[in-house]
DNA sequence: ACCCAGGAAATTC
DNA sequence: GAATTTCATGGG
């Protein structure tokens, strides 16, 4: 990969296993915008930044150069995803189907506690409606960067809230789920520093101490927050993806690399529902 | 009007 | 302990 840079313009050449719709509309992150030449803007670390991707290469437009390793790290590029599919392609005939139909997909290292309030807001809700309910939560609380793209509020903000502060971004039961998270963080009860240093198990029982988050908002904290890519969270579509397509079989048959898998699945199974009527 | 949604807590069996 | 119900809101 060359890296260069001019005029608050990053570009990365001979990008590979990239596709900016596959990963940036997959169910991972609910805050980035499509643009009408298909270049995608959204926040990483308090900053905007509209990418797009042509011939192999990734413009980031608003990048200096500090943030290249931001965006290296955002977009996960050096990771190999082509041996990651290659090998996820030997263990199963369907794993190989879901692989391929999606390859552009690459797991974002998104903010730990955006992640966290983001698939707490998710629970029992749909993708619609939960990129709606953190815009407004954005909107509200956040503070505006530029042109209405706004940071995602940070725990201590979140954690001085009443629950009817936050009843206008209509989240419902889910406003104190979200309270205890920000308290728990912004007092380091829950400290994502230390959270990264235990083993998974460790860290996943640590964060389901939060009110609201069980065993698949804490998976996908660690793999969306955290990327600590062996986590498979299981919602209602891989429920069904693993009873259909895979004989319900457990997890850790897939690896190391098992919340890439559960991604692909996840992608392919809701853009062919017909496999589940 | 109806059923469902990237679930988890509360309640009941 | 396991199975069921409830939770707030709106998408389709």
């Amino acid at each position: 990969m060359d890296i260069n840079y001019k005029n608050k313009m990053v570009s990365f050449s001979k990008i590979k296993d990239l596709d900016l719709e596959e990963t940036l509309n997959c169910g991972q992150a609910f805050r980035w915008e499509r643009n009408e030449d298909n270049s995608y803007s959204g926040v990483i670390d308090n900053k905007v930044f509209t990418v797009y991707l042509e011939n192999k290469t990734l413009y980031v437009k608003g990048a200096l150069k500090k943030d290249i390793s931001l965006l290296k790290e955002y977009f996960d590029l050096d990771l190999d995803y082509s041996k990651i599919r290659r090998d996820l392609s030997k263990k199963h005939k369907v794993l190989k189907e879901a692989s391929t139909y999606a390859p552009g997909i690459r797991i974002l290292k998104q903010d730990p506690f955006e992640a966290m309030i983001s698939f707490i807001i998710s629970q029992n809700n749909n993708i619609s409606r939960i990129k709606k309910i953190i815009k407004s939560l954005c909107e509200n609380f956040g503070e505006e960067i530029k042109d209405g793209y706004y940071t995602f509020p940070g725990p201590q903000k979140l954690a001085s809230l009443s629950e009817e502060d936050l009843s206008v971004i209509k989240a419902g039961f889910r406003n104190r789920y979200i309270l205890d998270a920000a308290k728990k963080v912004s007092t380091k009860e829950i400290d994502f520093n230390k959270l990264s240093k235990l083993s998974f198990g460790e860290a996943k029982e640590k964060l389901k101490e939060i009110k609201g988050v069980g065993d698949k908002v804490a998976d996908c904290i660690l793999l969306y927050g955290m990327h600590r890519l062996d986590a498979f969270p299981m919602d209602v579509w891989m429920k069904r993806a693993m009873n259909v397509l895979f004989d319900d079989m457990d997890p850790s048959y897939f690896g190391k690399y098992a919340g890439i898998a559960q991604q692909y699945i996840f992608h392919y199974s809701r853009k062919h529902k017909e496999l589940f009527d």
